[in-house]
DNA sequence: AATGCATTTTTGTGATCACAAATCCCACGA
DNA sequence: TCGTGGGATTTGTGATCACAAAAATGCATT
C-alpha cells in the first residue's frame, strides 16, 4: 500500500492535516515550480476550504523548509542551489547513516523481510523502465530501513529532509540510475542489517546518498542553480475537487 | 546581549512570531511542567492576544516536537524518558559534530574570536557560581560554533533539537558541571577550529554532547522517566501583561 | 461511599470579516 | 523607450463567531 506519510499521524482527519498532506504530495511530486509564489487564497480555492487550515498547513511547511517566506511575507517554493544540495547531502549522510546503523542493531526478521521485498520491487520497476514506481519503491525501501531503527525523532527529521530534496530526485532518472551500482549497494546493506553489522550498514547508506546527491549537485548551472525536473502534468485546467485536488504548475 | 533566537527571523514583528518566541523561551527555561496540558485559550489569555496567532505558534512547536498532541487533540508538554534522551544524544552528536567539522573548515578569524570570547564568559559565570548565566553562555558558545559552519539548514535542525533537550539541561547543574572537564574540551575544540582540523573539532564536540546527555539519561528512574529541573518561579499569581508575559508553572 | 449517567462547561476547529501592507497596473512625463 | 507615481487590487494578519467533540461536573442510585 502506497503510504507516503510515515509518522504516526494516525487518525488525524482534520482539514489542516489533509491540506498538509496535499501540499506535501504536490511538492514531492514536483507539481509546483521552484520559485513559484503560492498564496493562501490560491491553495484554499483549489482545495475548496477556508484560509484557516491552509494557513496552518503552509506555516508548518515553511517551518520544515518545504516552503520559504520572503521578508515581505509571501510564500514561495524554494529554489535549489548547489550549495543547498551539498548541505543536505552531508546532513542526510549523517542522519540516514545513523538510522541504518541503528537498524542493523534493532531490525526484526520481519522488518528485514520487508526491506528485502522493497529492494526486489525496485529491481522490477527498473527493469520495466517505470521511473515513477521506481522512485516510489526507492522511498519505501529507505523508510523501511529507517523505521526499523525504531527512533521516532530521527524518523521525523529524515522525513523533513526528504521533503526538501524530493522534487529534485527526479533528476536522477534516467542517466544516473542506469549507470548506478545501486542494487549491489542495497544488497550489501541488507546483508549488513541481517548480520547486525552497524558500521557496514552505515557506510553503505552514506555511499548511496553521497553518490546520488553529488550527481544532482553536478547538474547546477554556472550560477549554482539547479533546474527542477518538470513533471508531465502542465497545462490542463482542473476545477477544485475537494479531497484529491491537484495543483497547477504555473510558472508565474 | 541575550538573544535566544538564532535563525534569521530578522524583523518578523508578527504576533505569531512573538507568541512563538515567548513559548519557546518558557519551554527552554522550564516554566512549563512536563506532562502539563497547555490550552490555546490559556496561552492567549496570558499573552493578551486572540487564538489565531497562538494556534499557529503552538502548531509549529508541535511540529518541532517541543509540544506534543494527544490523539484527543489536546496539547501537552512532552515527558522526557531515558530512551528519548539517548536518541537525542545520538542525533545531536551527528549533527553538532558535523557542524563543528564544517566550522573548522569555514570559520573566519573574527568568528573564532567570538567563540573564544564565549568560552571565557562560561568560565567567568562558573567561577561566580551563576548557573543561569553559565547555561546561557554555554548556549552562546555552541551556537557561535554552529553559526561559523555557515550551513543554514543544519543550524535550523540543531535549534530544533536544543528546543527539545533545553528544559532538561538544568539537570547538569551543579553536580555534573563541577566534575566536568568541559573547559579543557572547549579549549581543544577552539584550537582545532583555528588549525582547520575538522576531525578533531568533530570529536571534541561529540564527546561533549555524549558526556552531558549520557549523564542526564542516567538520572532516569526505574520506569525510564526523567524529572525536569523545577525552576524557582512557582506559585505567584500574575496577570496577563502584553509582551513579556510569564507563564505559570501549574502541575494540573 | 462508590459508581453510572446526564448535563454543563471547556476546548479545538474551521469560516468569515476588517484592516494594513505589499503588489500590481496603467497613465503620464522625461 | 523607459522609468515613475499614484490609485486599485491582492494578500497576509489577527479577531471573532459558531459548532462539535471532549472533559468536567453534578446527581441519583445502589
Amino acid at each position: 500500500m502506497p503510504r507516503t506519510a510515515t509518522t504516526l499521524d494516525a487518525a488525524d482527519t482534520s482539514l489542516r492535516q489533509q491540506v498538509y498532506a496535499s501540499l506535501r504530495e504536490a511538492l514531492t511530486s514536483g507539481r509546483f515550480a521552484p520559485g513559484q509564489k503560492v498564496t493562501f487564497r490560491y491553495v484554499a480555492g483549489v482545495l475548496g476550504v477556508s484560509l484557516t487550515p491552509v494557513r496552518e498547513a503552509m506555516r508548518r511547511l515553511v517551518a520544515e523548509g518545504a516552503f520559504e517566506m520572503n521578508p515581505n511575507r509571501s510564500v514561495r517554493v524554494p529554489l535549489m542551489t548547489r550549495d543547498k544540495v551539498l548541505e543536505l547531502r552531508d546532513i542526510r549522510m549523517e542522519l540516514e547513516g545513523l538510522a541504518a546503523a541503528k537498524a542493523a542493531l534493532a531490525a526484526t526478521r520481519s522488518q528485514i523481510a520487508g526491506i528485502r521485498h522493497a529492494a526486489r520491487e525496485i529491481i522490477v520497476a527498473r527493469n520495466r523502465g517505470d521511473g515513477a514506481t521506481d522512485r516510489q519503491k526507492v522511498r519505501e525501501f529507505h523508510f523501511a530501513v529507517y523505521a526499523a531503527a525504531g527512533q521516532p525523532t530521527l524518523l521525523r527529521l529524515i522525513e523533513g529532509l526528504w521533503l526538501q530534496t524530493g522534487p529534485y530526485m527526479n533528476l536522477l532518472y534516467p542517466d544516473f540510475i542506469s549507470s548506478s551500482r545501486g542494487p549491489a549497494g542495497r544488497q550489501r546493506l541488507i546483508e549488513a542489517l541481517q548480520a547486525g553489522d552497524a558500521a557496514t550498514a552505515r557506510r553503505e547508506m552514506e555511499n548511496d546518498i553521497r553518490r546520488a546527491l553529488s550527481y544532482v549537485a553536478g547538474l547546477a548551472d554556472e550560477n549554482g542553480n539547479i533546474a527542477p525536473a518538470i513533471p508531465v502534468t502542465a497545462g490542463k485546467r482542473r476545477r477544485p475537487s475537494a479531497s484529491a485536488a491537484v495543483f497547477e504548475l504555473q510558472v508565474n
